[in-house]
This record gives structure tokens, C-alpha cells and sequence, in this order.
DNA sequence: GTCTATACCCAGATAGAC
DNA sequence: GTCTATCTGGGTATAGAC
């Protein structure tokens, strides 16, 4: 069940065959979903034979669980170097925006594969771990959210029903952002702070003359 | 490819084995995905033999491209019912929000099909088809949003990002709300619409304080 | 229309030579 | 560690009797 070597990285021949299937099962998990990708079609794509596989992995559900741990163990690392643990909320709630967003337009395929293949994973361990990171990555929001309410600076009626729709929504991005976007990466992150800033009852952006809201 | 017959309703013991099939296939397909669901599950809860389903439908790929198409049928008219086509889009973006939250209350199985597995629904004549049908019904939001962000009541970057934006948001309620949600439906449905109608920049909900833009 | 039986294929995982 | 070869089981779909 579990992975069978942590540490290896380049053999003599400089080539890292476990980082190879991994790359390869991630790019293969998100375009065509867990379910309709082989153990034979990951060994091709990274030049070995099906077999070989079984050398670094123990299984397809290994691979799967380790793709989502480690991309959830990066993602939380990023998310606490972005976002202050204090202060105000209203700034909080903008780097976090900013955060999520920019890591789903630059790792979409990471994203895709712990939001859409969950089902995927069969229950244990390993999918316990993966639940419990994600509830992590969503109570830090919650919390900003819960802060800004008890201030009286949100206009919001629930923190934790909230965190999950706004994350649901800037998660959203990862369906259109792959197919050619016609919006910069700068356009699409305004867009996406101005929407959550402006949820929270939020004037956005700020500076627009006491308290009124007037397109730019 | 195509369905084998559209119009058979219950047969001469009361039976209606095509509705059966459906039905059990939707909600299988809901819980576990439609790769790890077989014909043989299938067929299993609907009462009858693996073979006898290709009575009614030409394969798996057909009846889930059945089931999508007929739930986007059904959830477009019920649209068209619940939100007036033309008039104040404040009003129209709160009938969308309330509609939308409702539906996905309502029919969580049919919802959840339609947007986790169209990875699953290969390309063709049916998969067109479920794309137009979901495009049209974004569309609607979309026209609702230009037409708040032209007359200046809306402050949205872009319609049509918003629009997809906002669905994500809504459409994610089917993931935490199929395990005990501890919130009325009431609740549920306001929160989501209070976050939709913030989030173009509205004071919400309505009379709180003069002076904002809280146009009638 | 439904049944039983089966053709046919492809999956994940393992064994053992090198 | 990788290879070839194979085991074992499951899948979709079909054939033909009733």
C-alpha cells in the first residue's frame, strides 16, 4: 500500500525514473481522468515498461495518493508564506484571494487531480490524510472570513459555508483557464480578488470616494 | 450509438425497465463515478440481467450521454420558468441565484453527473450536444450580468468570467451538501444568494443603510 | 424483452531472468 | 532496477434460446 522508496533521485544514468512516472501520471490524471488512464499508458510516457512501475510505486492508488499529498503539502507550504496568520482581515482575505489564484493558473493540473479525482481515491489512510489537508487549506480561510464577521468589517452570514463557495469558486478557474485564456494572468486576478472582496460586502477596489461604489 | 428506443413507457406487468435503468444509473453514477460503476451494477439495481440493458440503451456511453442531455433539458425549462427574460437584473440575478441554489438542493445526482463526468462523455454528436446546452444556460447569467454592468447598477469586471465564476460557486453546494448539511434549505439558499448579489458590488440585502447603490 | 452463455479485450499486479 | 512473460479478474458487448 505504501510507496515504496521516498529519497531516490537521479540513478547513474541521470535519469530519475521515479520523478518521470509522476510527472507523466500527473499530466495523464488531469487530461483524461484517473479512471481512463493505464498503468501501461504512465510506463510509456515515461520510457519504461509497465512493470518497472511497480518498482517505485506500490500501486495505481499509491501513485494517486502520493501525487495528492505532495501536491497539498506544496500548496499549504506556498499558502502560509503568502498569507500573514494575522492582522487585518480585509488584507488577509486579498492575499489569500491573490494566493489561490495564482497557484491554480500556475499548477493547473496539480489542482485539478486533488479537486476532481477525490472520488477516485479509495478510503484509508492515505485519503483520510488527504481530507485532512484540505480542511486545513479551507479553515484558513474560514478563519479570515470568521474574523473579518466577528469585527464587523465582513458582511458575511456564515464563515464556513462561505470559505467553501469561494473557493469552489476560484477553483472554477482550473475548467476555462486551460483551453487558450484570453485574459492576462494580472486580468484574471483582479477579477478574481474584485469578486471575493466585493462578497464579503466589501467596496473594491478601494479609494472609491466614502463608501459609494461606482464603476471605473 | 444512438438510443435504441425513446418513448417506451411501462410495459404489460406495470414494469418500466427503461426508467429503472436510468434511475439506478444515475444515482450509481452519482455516488461512485461512471468509471467505476458497470453495466453489471447497473443492471443489478434496476432488477435485471447485464444483458438487458442493451434493450434500451446502445451502451454505457449512451445512457450517460442520456442522462446528461435530459437533465439539461429539464433544468433549462425550469429556468426559462423561474427567471424573466428581460426586466431589472437585480431581480433577475437573485430569481438565477435562488433558482440555481434551489435546483442543486433539489436534484444533487442529475447536477453532479452533468458537471464531474464530462471528462468521462466522449466526444461526438452527444457530447456537443451536452456543451451547447450547458453553454446556453451560462449564457443566461452572463446576459443578466452585462446587462447590470451597462446600466451601471453591477460593478463586474466581465460578464462572462463572472458567469462561470459565480456557478462554480454554486454548483459547489453538491459537495459538502450531500452529507448532512446542518443548514435549512432557507438558509442555504439565502447565504448563497446574499454572497451571489454581493459579490456585483449590491448592498445586501436590501435597505440597509441609504446611500449606496442600492437602486430600488 | 429477458434470459444464459460467451466472445473478446484490457486492466492491475506478479514472477523470475538478467 | 528493468525487462519479458504471464496470471487473474473484470469490463463491454453480442448471440441465440425462450
Amino acid at each position: 500500500m505504501d510507496t515504496i522508496a521516498d529519497t531516490s533521485r537521479t540513478d547513474k544514468r541521470g535519469r530519475d525514473t521515479r520523478s518521470a512516472i509522476r510527472k507523466q501520471a500527473l499530466a495523464l490524471f488531469a487530461e483524461r481522468g484517473y479512471g481512463a488512464v493505464s498503468m501501461r499508458d504512465i510506463a510509456e510516457a515515461a520510457g519504461i515498461r509497465q512493470g518497472a512501475i511497480y518498482n517505485h510505486f506500490a500501486g495505481k492508488q499509491d501513485l494517486l495518493a502520493d501525487l495528492m499529498i505532495s501536491h497539498l503539502d506544496r500548496l499549504l507550504a506556498a499558502l502560509v508564506r503568502a498569507v500573514p496568520a494575522g492582522g487585518d482581515p480585509m488584507r488577509r482575505l486579498e492575499a489569500f484571494a491573490s494566493f489561490h489564484v495564482g497557484y491554480h493558473l500556475d499548477q493547473p493540473d496539480d489542482v485539478v487531480i486533488a479537486d476532481m479525482e477525490l472520488r477516485s481515491l479509495e478510503a484509508g489512510r492515505r485519503g483520510a490524510e488527504v481530507h485532512a489537508l484540505r480542511d486545513r487549506y479551507a479553515g484558513v480561510l474560514a478563519t479570515i472570513l470568521e474574523d473579518g464577521r466577528r469585527t464587523g468589517r465582513f458582511q458575511t452570514p456564515n464563515a464556513k459555508v462561505q470559505a467553501g463557495a469561494l473557493i469552489a469558486m476560484m477553483t472554477g478557474i482550473t475548467v476555462w483557464s486551460r483551453d487558450g485564456a484570453a485574459l492576462t494572468r494580472e486580468a484574471v486576478t483582479a477579477h478574481y480578488v474584485q469578486m471575493v472582496m466585493q462578497s464579503v460586502g466589501l467596496i473594491w477596489p478601494l479609494g472609491e470616494e466614502a463608501g459609494c461604489s461606482t464603476a471605473q
